[in-house]
DNA sequence: TTCCATCTACGAAGACTTTCGTTGACAAAC
DNA sequence: GTTTGTCAACGAAAGTCTTCGTAGATGGAA
């Protein structure tokens, strides 16, 4: 799937997925806490199925369902966007904001900043 | 504008106002590449100003528009979506994503280290 | 004055997204 | 074997977003 975009409902959805690896129409609902209709999951999924993004394998009578697509596939489409449209283009000022406003526990930051620190310039990688 | 979200159009339109500073009707058609007919940009600059996201002046007989909305406040809202849906919450796994793939300048590298190796543990800013 | 260009306002068509009711299959419970 | 519960398929209604045509105002050029 080349640059995969969700609407807004097929993205809670694919966000139940990749949290759980899998999960059943019935599952999936359950874990949207139960909002919208089943028969409204099942033709998300379908949809879904459609453009490529999950596929299902049958377990008893029902259906499993499984992403197709990885999360950091998703996340470079939305963060790109993102980046271009909203922060002119400057991953400084993203950062700036993810960290702003948000406690990052001193562990996950310990870990930001090594990942920068390793990251060799130029190389874009 | 609390939580400002913005369509895919919608968006398009801000982005311009942001890097211009503001623009009428016919500077945001250029800047989009004519790609869409003037009422369309007029009416979407419409909506905007309903929302709030803009406000506009005469200037002779045209307006021209203005954001009201900063783009870090539609940043924060793009951002805690993504990180929420796609990285399961994880700021490392977001900054991971943004920095490979891309190229990433020498500067703005060292901008981004040290905007982290400034920043306090458990402070949220 | 009349024509033309430029502008806003409005409304509605078309496209896309979200929602769910209804149907029919199937199996387990009665 | 009839009822009940769970399932996928389908289609269409309702909601939202995008698009632009048409109308009417205004000002400058012919």
């Amino acid at each position: 799937m080349e640059n995969p975009t969700f609407t807004e409902r097929e993205l809670d959805i694919m966000s139940v997925l990749w949290r759980r690896g899998s999960g059943s129409v019935s599952e999936v609902r359950e874990a949207l806490g139960k909002s919208v209709a089943y028969t409204t999951i099942l033709k998300l999924l379908q949809i879904l199925e459609e453009k490529g993004a999950v596929r299902h394998e049958a377990e008893g009578r029902a259906y499993r369902y499984f992403p197709r697509v990885e999360p950091a596939e998703a996340g470079e489409s939305a963060l790109a966007r993102i980046l271009d449209k909203i922060f002119g283009g400057s991953a400084e000022l993203l950062l700036s904001q993810l960290v702003s406003d948000r406690t990052i526990s001193p562990k996950e930051l310990a870990r930001m900043r090594k990942l920068l620190e390793e990251m060799d310039p130029e190389e874009g990688e």
